[in-house]
RNA sequence: GGUUCCGUAGCUCAGCUGGAUAGAGCAACAGCCUUCUAAGCUGUGGGUCUUGGGUUCGAAUCCCAACGGAAUCACCA
């Protein structure tokens, strides 16, 4: 049991017997004791005041006081103010130490068959273009919080919804069939989705021609400036064209269904490349093309309910005014889908796929507003889980010059992105000189692990709600509180068992008489049975950032261990294993908190 | 204008279910490799926690207002 559960227990019981007051031990103030002060756990006497009836130190004294000649494993006690510092017995440490190591999933539970399921939607990529920073953020905060969910005992179901269906598919599609010459990814070499981008960036070069040229002659016949802009753009010829495409598409059009498989397949052949290289997998994957007609029998069951209304011209929609929104469009007037239609539609395929007890949506903040929206719908149309559907809304990654747009080329590609990432660290790894020995093959997997590492870490330990600044200008640092910093701890760890095997040292149960507990070892103890409360914690917040920050100050109280005090050299056999018990332990629980991040951890490095 | 989110060191960020003197990293400067991996460790300088009120024994943290920034308020997805 935790020693902060044990302690909260003995203070209730101080309280009562003391004061006769009765305080759940759950609802007793427990803090880690600041640095500057005796102790290790400090208890906050402040809320006693009153049943004490006497000033805050003499309070706390006569607390600690009862706590040192009834509780075993309370060694010591000093008072400052209403601050209560209790020290814990070297024993209770080293038998929470034992208790982690015996344990080797620390920190993790396991789902069962009783634990909820949550689904967690994540990455969701449009098919007409590659993805980008934007989106890796998206993959692996999706990917983070599906492992922590999992990690504090859910049963996880990952999905993706691939928009793939729609206008801006259409344009990719147009463009390439008037100016691709049938490129193909083998022919160009370029990667699928690559591929398909370009196309989307043609048809938006050619597009804004059209409506710069048509624009100036409606000028010219007298039109004003917005209103000329406004009608070229409604009558570019292109835009006509993949208006035209997409109707065709709605139709069933065989030739323009084919050019439409043909061109995403293309895509997802590119995707399942960057998605492999990322990490990141998906247990389902829907498809808006097969979701987008349920969602429009949905709404109009929902219209035949009762609960959306259709207005002269033929629309469906939805009131939410008496839930303080607007009125939310459903179908069009020619009976055509909305976004929305198609999230309903989706919603709906998951609810009868899987017993959802928990669903959340993995999307940028910018559509705050709609999962308002669609929470409310869900609920009134009946999915149990509408009405608390989680959307884990992320900030957006901005670069130095503002925001990233696909279509004018500003955006900074995950494929590249990935590459300069490991390519840097290999450069890092050539140069450090200290792994002539290694193996090509074996440079180039740290080369990945650490590349790749730093690039996740530097996403995740940023609390997800907040905007972010990536400057490419400044490559992503492998130094101070990064990933490779993380992982590097880690190696030298996993360098001392290596070597504590080679010197036929095994890690036995510690000899507690025979070694003397330091302050910072009873410390690292400390923090690494904190790792149990960070999961939940985490979990509950849904905030990868705190495992992260978590790895990372543990890692940090390591190094300075490490600096300071002999592991292997140590030349007292108790101590020395105690050591080493104590590093493969806090070796153990970063592994397993990167892991939750999807962060691999190198042997040596 | 309505709604939501954000504002902490020069920069990037922790800390926010109220607790002791607000922490890291980067950048700058000064040290530490005949000793377990220097991608490390130690030290110095750097702050009106945007501002103003309120609640409280106690506020960076909670409430209200102002200011500044972002997103959104599409028959786009």
């Amino acid at each position: 049991m935790k020693i902060e559960t044990k302690l909260a227990a003995a203070a209730s019981e101080a309280l009562r017997s003391l004061y006769g007051l009765e305080v759940k031990a759950e609802d007793i103030q427990l803090q880690k004791t600041k640095r500057e002060f005796e102790g290790h756990i400090t208890i906050v006497v402040f809320p006693y005041l009153r049943a004490s009836r006497k000033g805050p130190e003499q309070t706390a004294t006569e607390i600690g006081q009862w706590l040192v000649d009834n509780v075993p494993f309370v060694s010591a006690m000093n008072a400052v103010k209403g601050f209560l510092n209790i020290s814990i017995s070297k024993e209770a440490w080293i038998e929470l130490l034992e208790e982690i190591d015996s344990d080797e999933k620390y920190g993790i539970k396991t789902p069962n068959e009783k634990s909820p399921l949550v689904m967690v939607e994540y990455s969701s990529p449009n098919t007409n273009k590659p993805l980008h920073l934007g989106h890796v953020r998206n993959n692996l905060l999706g990917w983070a919080l599906s492992q922590l969910l999992q990690a504090d005992g859910n049963k996880v179901v990952k999905t993706n919804i691939v928009n793939d269906r729609g206008i801006h598919i259409c344009k990719s599609m147009l463009a390439w069939q008037k100016f691709g010459n049938g490129e193909t990814p083998q022919s160009s070499g370029k990667k699928g989705d690559h591929l398909i981008g370009d196309y989307y960036v043609c048809f938006d070069k050619h597009y804004r021609a059209e409506v710069a040229a048509l624009a100036d002659r409606f000028r010219q016949e007298g039109m004003d400036e917005e209103k000329a802009r406004e009608r070229a753009e409604q009558e570019a010829p292109l835009m006509q064209e993949a208006r035209e495409m997409l109707r065709r598409w709605e139709a069933g059009d065989p030739e323009v269904r084919a050019l439409w498989e043909k061109m995403n397949n293309w895509v997802y052949e590119g995707f399942d490349e960057t998605y492999k290289v990322m990490g990141v997998g998906f247990d389902k994957i829907y498809y808006e093309s097969q979701t987008y007609l349920d969602g429009k029998k949905k709404v109009l069951e929902g219209l035949d309910k009762g609960i959306f209304y259709r207005r002269e011209d033929g629309s469906v929609w939805a009131d939410l005014t008496d839930a303080g929104l607007d009125e939310k469009l459903l179908l069009r007037a020619d009976g055509t889908s909305v976004y929305m239609t198609q999230d309903i539609g989706t919603a709906t395929q998951r609810f009868n796929d899987y017993p959802i007890d928990k669903m959340i949506y993995v999307v940028g903040n910018e559509q705050n507003y709609h999962f308002q929206v669609l929470s409310l719908l869900l609920d009134r149309l009946g999915f149990d889980w509408g009405k608390d559907l989680v959307h884990f809304s992320y900030g957006m990654v901005e670069l130095p010059s503002g925001k990233m747009k696909s279509r004018e080329g500003t955006v900074v590609d995950a494929d590249d992105l990935m590459a300069e990432m490991v390519s840097q660290a290999r450069r890092t790894v050539d140069e450090a000189g200290k792994f002539d020995d290694m193996p090509e093959s074996e440079r180039a997997e740290v080369a990945r692990i650490v590349g790749l590492g730093a690039l996740k870490y530097f996403l995740l330990k940023v609390d997800a709600r907040k905007n972010m600044m990536f400057n490419p200008e400044e490559s992503i640092d492998f130094n101070g509180n990064t990933g490779p910093f993380i992982q590097y701890t880690y190696a030298r760890i996993r360098s001392l068992m290596r070597k504590a095997e080679e010197k036929g040292y095994s890690i036995n149960a510690i000899d507690t008489d025979a070694i003397c507990l330091s302050q910072k070892e009873q410390e690292l103890i400390q923090h690494t049975a904190e790792f149990a409360d960070v999961v939940g914690q985490a979990a509950a917040d849904y905030s990868p950032s705190s495992v992260a920050n978590y790895c990372y100050e543990l890692t940090k109280e390591f190094n300075q261990f490490y600096h300071d005090f002999s592991i292997m050299r140590e030349e007292n056999e108790a101590q020395r294993n105690f050591r080493l018990l104590l590093s493969k332990n806090v070796a153990k629980v970063v592994r397993e908190g990167m892991g939750i991040l999807g962060i691999e951890m190198p042997e040596r490095m």
